[in-house]
DNA sequence: CTGAAAGCGCTAACAC
DNA sequence: GTGTTAGCGCTTTCAG
């Protein structure tokens, strides 16, 4: 371990009234220069001001700003888990096309409970920012509408809502059908879907399962209940996942995992166990993430149109921080299947 | 799409006076309420205050609150790219550290250009924030120095940085000895090092390179500049060097990957060139994320010591947030090496 | 083009 | 225990 000098946290900020002080010109001048407010103030003044800032290294307190303008710029993305890639992906995405906007993108952790959820939503959170663009998994529409967030929420992802929040959604029914079919048709007959759930409701798990289960039944299959994984969508759920039914002597000729980090996770378990990818088991996953497309084998995955979602939650948002009071929109863009290696070939 | 009611961004907030009206006290026996300041107001008092909060759905404006009191209770994470599974993990790692000192992070993306790094820096944008955890990949002490930050930094990893800034370093020198010998040992002749430079400096590629190149050196092996691939770190940069080689025909027995992800998608290229791992060429990664262990096969990786690089980083920060002026402090912890898969057994 | 006054919502410091 | 005063640094409004 090293020692070296001071760190301490650096000088107390100058102010407007200094930077003004220093011009000699009034605090609102100061304002002008800063704000760009071009026409207010002479090019002469401006440059007096300009070298007082540099001089005392003036830089605008924000909370001030916001307090009086009551915005901030800034645009957070709540996601349930800082980890997993696909999110780190998203917020690539949104990072991006919101910079065009010149808002700044943060991101949060919600945890992935209920009660995290909400607690971004309380205003006293919220209001730190323009707008939020929030990856759900637990909160569905009449929590947010409960919320009654103060800024614009726009809600990403998994589940079927339909009131009061604009919701750009995922295909999940459509994906899992296509996916099964995708199985089936280079003949898979027993597919275990690693995160799915044969519960009722709009949930991620249960909304994906139920399109594989419409995709089994239009071929005359039954689903089997032993085959429906239920559990998380982690690497280390998709690796449990393949290795207890294994262990258990459950055969299965194909995964379906609800996430391309449970399938990756799988493709792990898989080979571990010595089982050959697509020649003994077929794997798809969901995202259509660069990570699974560098898989081993490379990953086949319902691919959700993840530049869509980005240009749609962005839009919808800016709509609204323009002052938008249409009623809310739901967008769901269409899946379709990226096809690599991990599935068979032909038809 | 689907067209619901109406998703207005919600009521004008209740403030504190509005509460105070409601409750019949005044505004500083809300606050001492909201700030649970117990010993100042009574039960029964307390008990018509939080009736009025709730009724109103009051909560506090931040902004307000900073603009008082200089404090926000988040830290910020800076890290070059969001997509990278290292920052994700490192990101999960800081904040449930941090939750526990009451404190919530959020995460900003540089970019990884020395400018991109430098404006975080900016009193306007750290203003925001309590402290600024920064995952450096271009700026150096110097910058670092030069900028004045106005809230505590903590610069984590690549660089050897040595003045005015708390900084925990990754052993990047030693930790590519280790992977070095460790191949050397296991039969390696020809490594390949993805990610690396030749150059002087302290860059992340030169000290690791140096590191390995001393490894070579102390087996009585010159390095080859061949062998030494230049470029990113990321998946495709990690597919792509592996593929070049293999048509330039350049022999290699052995990859280093500065990154478990350039490690993966090394895996991804090799695999698909027909060569197995680790029979025809070991693969070492770097970071020992969990998605190296989920890899096929799973990874080998240099463990710079995740949990210590948290914790230091932290222990860190708490203490000038606790206004300690003590000299800035340097940490690197050891690396050590996770042995796995992509390496052979045996000595 | 420039400035003075007022106040955003909150809390520290000090009365009572 | 509770209230009053003052002011954090900025921008909106309106007067010059």
């Amino acid at each position: 371990m090293m020692v070296t000098m001071s760190a301490s946290a650096g000088t107390p900020r100058a102010t407007m009234a200094d930077v003004a002080r220093a011009a000699d010109v009034s605090v609102m001048t100061v304002s002008n220069v800063v704000n760009d407010r071009a026409a207010r103030v002479s090019d002469e003044t401006r440059a007096r001001v300009l070298a007082a800032i540099d001089a005392l290294g003036y830089q605008v307190n924000v909370a001030a700003r916001q307090l009086r303008q009551g915005r901030t710029g800034v645009i957070a993305l709540a996601v349930p888990d800082f980890s997993a890639p696909y999110y780190g992906e998203l917020a690539t995405r949104l990072a991006d096309r919101l910079a065009a906007s010149g808002l700044r993108l943060v991101v949060e952790r919600t945890g992935g409970a209920l009660s995290d959820e909400l607690a971004l939503l309380e205003r006293s959170r919220l209001s730190a920012y323009d707008g939020l663009i929030m990856s759900l998994t637990r909160a569905d529409a009449d929590d947010l509408a409960e919320a009654h967030a103060t800024r614009p929420v726009v809600a990403l992802g998994e589940r079927g809502m339909s009131a009061g929040v604009d919701h750009v959604a995922m295909d999940n029914v459509g994906g899992a059908r296509l996916a099964t079919e995708h199985l089936l048709a280079r003949g898979a007959r027993r597919i275990a879907v690693v995160g799915g759930s044969l519960k009722d409701g709009e949930s991620m798990s249960a909304s994906r399962t139920r399109g594989h289960v419409e995709a089994l039944a239009a071929a005359g299959l039954a689903p089997e209940p032993s085959l429906v994984i239920e559990g998380g969508v982690d690497l280390a759920a998709g690796y449990a996942a393949v290795t207890r039914l294994a262990d258990a002597g459950v055969g299965f000729d194909a995964v379906l995992a609800l996430t391309d980090t449970a399938a990756l996770g799988a493709l792990a378990g898989l080979s571990q166990r010595g089982l050959s990818v697509p020649g003994d088991v077929q794997v798809v996953g969901w995202d259509n993430t660069e990570s699974g497309a560098y898989g081993v084998p490379t990953l086949t995955s319902v691919d959700p149109d993840n530049e869509r979602l980005a240009a749609e939650a962005v839009r919808l948002l800016l709509a609204r921080l323009d002052g938008a009071a249409s009623p809310a929109e739901q967008v769901v863009p269409t899946a379709s299947l990226a096809v690599r290696g991990s599935t068979r070939s032909g038809a």
